[in-house]
DNA sequence: CGAGCAGTTGAGAGATGTCAAATACAGTGG
DNA sequence: CCACTGTATTTGACATCTCTCAACTGCTCG
């Protein structure tokens, strides 16, 4: 299956056959990134938009003390940068984590198919919101849970972002992510991010090894990490089932 | 001069005269909402969007342990809630700080209002991109700052926001903030709040009383906060020079 | 086989939290 | 104008979490 970015979608949106096509018409520039290296940087204001396909990317900012900072882990489905160009320049820098391949889609083309597809545009809103909601999160999360919960419930998050695109089996997923970078992310130190996993594994609530993360027990991973998935907004609400289509509400807002 | 929101966008974005008044006219529904009361709660799917026009309030979420955590800071010119439609249900709750003044304009004339007038459209868009950079930022603070920095890092965030909608006068602007809000905003305890105030009062960094915050020298203040203002987007970039109108870019994304 | 990361562990330091009490302040009713 | 009540602020002593520094181990890849 081609493209994780209409999987996430069509979990909520009803997209019709001519918008999956458009989709995947707009898909066809991919470029391949090796690991460590930046997509974009802070001040860029690029003319395309990159959506990532395969591997794991992240939003960053490097401080002047030289400590860096991880505020989103962007996974395949996810785009980069949709909305740079009202900003009119990027505040941060966006780097790989492993190897990726990129779709870059120019911004005309974006704004064309958001104005001829309505549910489409509601979708990207959608997607873009739910960014939002997710930062929220890691926000409550490393200003009031201890660390163990703070790891926990990231890989409770991971979890769920990679079952939407396909890419779970078995309550296992590939982590394509450092201690020292799982460090940055939760305002830790690598040092004790690796005590912490140790506790997890003791506890049997993770298995990791070699970049693979199996949960033994989801149910009760969630529950040590007091994680609650209604902030990935995953589930269709009354409002999309009743108006599948999305035309009755296609404002442009 | 009534609007703080106009305010804010005409820093950035030359609106014409009739989205002024298209802006004034849906603004007329004012309600007056006492301190420490919530505005919309976490499930609600509203109707109406929220804007403040006067007062403080804040998003928070309320963790299972009973601990609170407040998300952002909503000021005169801040909207509340302009994307809940999309996302179905508010994902957390909005509480007012003091007594508000906060205008309630319905969902439908929002989305006429972004229809009829692209530069408007822009603007909002632009609103809500600037709320997630603070996001962001807050991220950053709260992971790599120490606990004195981040109180002043939030200081030097307000005082630039306020200023933006005429709420600053000597560099001194009323914060109707409690030591254990800004404790629940920082991740910390009232108690350390309380001790880190004292360290940037004993240091001039800040002259705080009754809920009025003078800083007798914003550019030390900034220094030892390490406050780069790039992120709040309040200087228009070389995009917006180039299209003040915003017509050739008035597209609905 | 060696170089270079990533991961692991220990000992001690520092920042922040907890608990508990005292003080200041604002609004209320007499 | 005063006493009264509840909330916000302030302070101290002590506990705990996380960091710092430094060393060691184990992969992976050339």
């Amino acid at each position: 299956m081609a493209s994780p970015f209409i999987q996430k979608l069509e979990r909520r949106f009803s997209l019709s056959e001519a918008e999956r096509r458009a989709l995947l018409q707009a898909s066809t520039k991919v470029r391949l990134i090796p690991g460590h290296e930046d997509l974009i940087r802070e001040g860029d204001d690029p003319d395309h938009v990159h959506l990532i396909q395969k591997g794991f990317a992240c939003r960053y900012k490097i401080l002047p003390d030289g400590g860096r900072s991880i505020m989103a882990y962007l996974v395949p489905g996810d785009f980069c940068d949709l909305h740079v160009s009202v900003l009119g320049a990027m505040d941060h820098s966006i780097a790989t984590l492993n190897s990726c391949e990129v779709v870059q889609i120019p911004r005309e083309t974006v704004a064309d198919l958001t104005a001829s597809y309505p549910t489409l545009n509601r979708a990207l809103q959608w997607a873009g919101l739910v960014d939002e909601a997710i930062l929220r999160t890691w926000l409550v999360s490393m200003g009031r849970r201890s660390a163990d919960k703070q790891v926990a419930h990231l890989f409770c998050e991971l979890l769920m972002r990679l079952e939407a695109v396909g890419l779970v089996t078995g309550n296992t997923y590939t982590l394509p992510i450092t201690q020292a970078e799982l460090a940055d992310t939760l305002g830790l130190t690598s040092v004790h991010v690796n005590r912490v996993l140790r506790e997890l594994r003791q506890q049997n609530l993770i298995v990791l090894q070699r970049r693979e993360l199996s949960i033994p027990d989801v149910k009760r991973l969630k529950v040590f990490a007091d994680f609650n998935p209604s902030y990935l907004h995953l589930e269709p609400t009354q409002r999309d089932r009743r108006g599948q289509n999305g035309s009755e509400h296609a404002h442009n807002l």
